[in-house]
DNA sequence: TAACGATATGCATATATATGAATATTATTC
DNA sequence: GAATAATATTCATATATATGCATATCGTTA
């Protein structure tokens, strides 16, 4: 009963649906970047690292550019980052409003 | 090395990678509807849409509001409604260049 | 062509998630 | 207060996903 459609994008929240995913893209804002780079920058094994990496591309989240030895990486759809940037808008109202309810809750005690 | 922004944020994509799920969101756009009405809309057992809601109600990506012996749910916030429309689009934009390719290795044979 | 640097893959294991079936809970009505 | 309708929970099992480690691939340079 669930449409194909439905499962492709259940597929692509799944794809994001990791740390250290929703990491490599964080650091992919702002430019391409290489596997050692990001390696780097996460302070992930490398190994790891190209797992994720052969996850998003999978998806087609992120798009590669070969230069030499090295793999560029960026996010394929800049819609995609609008769209993580909407839902860690969500994350920090939720928190905001947890931590009210705690304060209520303290309050009421 | 992996925030606990980055987790959280993880954690709610993640609760959306579930095409019942995300049927159910799509269900609930345009207003709420009690557990009867979503289990006969997107036709599975109403044990099943249950755990699905109780999901989403866990990480807060929807909310209820009791009336006598039914239970109305609705998206807890309009933004993860954007989000998911931006996530289609990028999806409904992967699928026509899918389209394109294919054609192109088509005329190439 | 051997050695090296950058990246990817395969495999084994651990852990999480989904599903169906049965059953519990709660509010309502008679 | 027993029966019923609406919803939630529990449990067992199946399936997917993540991780570390070892190793393979590929382009470059000596």
């Amino acid at each position: 009963m669930t449409t194909r459609i439905s499962e492709l994008h259940a597929e692509i929240c799944r794809t994001l649906g990791s740390a250290a995913r929703i990491d490599i893209l964080n650091a992919l804002r702002d430019g391409e970047k290489t596997v050692g780079e990001l390696t780097e920058a996460l302070g992930l094994r490398q190994a790891n690292i190209s797992q994720h990496l052969a996850v998003l591309r999978q998806r087609r989240v992120v798009a590669t550019r070969k230069e030499g030895t090295n793999i560029y990486y960026r996010v394929s759809n800049p819609k995609i980052i609008q769209a993580c940037e909407l839902m860690r808008q969500v994350l920090l109202e939720q928190l905001k409003e947890g931590e009210v309810l705690t304060k209520l809750a303290t309050r009421k005690r």
